[in-house]
DNA sequence: ATAGGGTTAG
């Protein structure tokens, strides 16, 4: 009896340091406790589990798995889902897949938590009708479905693309009684911004406080990102100080998207103020603050500064993603290193990287700014997928040079791969053909444009 | 433990 009780307040200490990112100490408790004959169990190796997949990666979680298993104690279903949710948020879905594969395999039986998961892993991989097939074996099983199973579907049908259908499941689910609650809300507000239906995130947000709700820090920073995806940067800084009066505890969340709207803006010294006290307040560092401070020093040209990040990224184990890499290859071209940037995508081809299309974009602007067209062509035929930011940069740059007629063609092939032209580069290419004296020429571009548009 | 954050063109 005495045992358990204090086994009990071990997990107690364990899960409070794996919250608060401090594994060594977690482990060190671990270990002081064996000494003193209090053994860990279940719940203690999960805490272990649920804070590695958080701070320290897959491998560090699996490893504790072994740990258990050694330790003659039996993984559960919460062992199995915090690894299958830890795989989904370090995006490796695949290893999600299969470990609710191991786990139907070890005997245990998922509950409603496990589908959740595999639900939420469904909409991540891009497969709305694998998650919507769980999701209808959730219904028909005897399982409840949980509030967060229906705000998972709500999310995951946003995020890929079917924000009007997610609508639509909410008025459904209303009618049979379900109480939309904040999360719910946010999920939509945010889907909602991103399409640019603006009126219909409003009349929700009302609807929110209708009931009751009182706007949280995530919707403010929802709201917040939505003014400066517009650029509207004073109505998001407005959104950001108004939180911070209303007392707000604010998070890296909120943070890093006002830093992001500073950097867009240049104002370096505002950046750097903001930085520094976020570091002091003590909010959890993760990968994303730690790009946009790699993102800070190599606007600021601080290159050497930016590198020294990277080390310390991987030191933590956090593992510098997509996203850190796009941004100091970026730094480099900006630097006029477009050398050192080619070198750089060799070494995370090398390490295992897919191909990064921000990366290669910054490069092909970067040739055409130094008048490489050549160089910046021969990339982009070797490319397998481009966007909006490809064509752009190539087409603005050939109207620079008045090659409007190669920047025409351009533009028509990224009409026919289904990618929106910039209103301001279609002027671009057909003012020039038209100055040029190609009138019939910017004609039929300008109605092809407009085809397509229909298509859209 | 379901919601919000970080990269590129004009």
């Amino acid at each position: 009896m005495v045992c358990r009780y204090s086994t009990k307040l071990l997990n107690i200490c364990v899960a409070s340091y794996c919250k608060c990112q401090q594994m060594q100490k977690a482990e060190i408790v671990i270990i002081d406790g064996i000494r003193l004959g209090i053994l860990p169990d279940v719940v203690t190796y999960n805490a272990l589990v649920h804070g590695y997949c958080r701070f320290g990666g897959m491998d560090a979680a699996y490893s504790v798995l072994f740990r258990m298993r050694e330790a003659g104690i039996n993984p559960n279903v919460i062992t199995y889902n915090t690894l299958i949710a830890g795989a989904t948020r370090n995006r490796s879905l695949e290893q999600s897949l299969n470990l609710f594969e191991e786990m139907l395999q070890s005997g245990i039986t998922p509950d409603v938590w496990s589908y959740n998961i595999l639900m939420h892993c469904f909409f991540k991989l891009g497969k709305p009708d694998e998650a919507n097939k769980v999701f209808q074996n959730v219904i028909l099983k005897d399982l409840y479905p949980l509030s967060t199973t229906f705000n998972t579907m709500i999310n995951g049908l946003c995020k890929n693309g079917h924000t009007s259908n997610a609508i639509i499941l909410l008025k459904n689910l209303q009618r049979h009684g379900f109480v939309p609650q904040l999360v719910t809300y946010n999920i939509l507000i945010d889907g909602l911004c991103k399409v640019g239906r603006l009126r219909a995130a409003l009349r929700l947000l009302n609807e929110a406080k209708d009931l009751g709700l009182e706007p949280n820090a995530v919707t403010y920073t929802t709201l917040m990102k939505s003014c400066f995806r517009r650029r509207q940067y004073e109505h998001g800084l407005e959104i950001f100080f108004e939180m911070k009066n209303k007392g707000f505890a604010f998070d890296g969340f909120a943070y890093c998207t006002a830093v992001g709207a500073f950097l867009k803006l240049g104002w370096f010294e505002e950046a750097n103020v903001w930085m520094a006290r976020v570091i002091k307040s003590g909010v959890g560092i993760d990968l994303v603050f730690y790009n946009t401070f790699v993102n800070l020093y190599c606007k600021e040209g601080k290159l050497e500064a930016a590198y020294k990040l990277l080390d310390e990224i991987e030191l933590r184990g956090l593992g510098c993603d997509d996203y850190t890499h796009a941004i100091i290859i970026d730094g480099l071209c900006r630097a006029g290193n477009i050398k050192g940037a080619r070198q750089h995508l060799n070494y995370i081809y090398t390490s295992g990287f897919a191909s990064n299309l921000v990366a290669l974009n910054c490069l092909i602007d970067r040739y055409c700014k130094v008048g490489q067209i050549g160089h910046a062509m021969k990339l982009f035929k070797s490319m397998e997928t481009k966007d909006s930011f490809t064509y752009t940069s190539l087409a603005h740059n050939l109207c620079k040079e008045g090659r409007f007629r190669c920047a025409s063609k351009l533009l028509l092939s990224c009409l026919r791969g289904g990618i929106k032209v910039l209103k301001s580069t279609q002027r671009a290419v057909i003012d020039g053909l038209c100055d040029s004296g190609f009138t019939s020429e910017a004609r039929k571009l300008r109605t092809k444009i407009r085809l397509a548009q229909l298509f859209h």
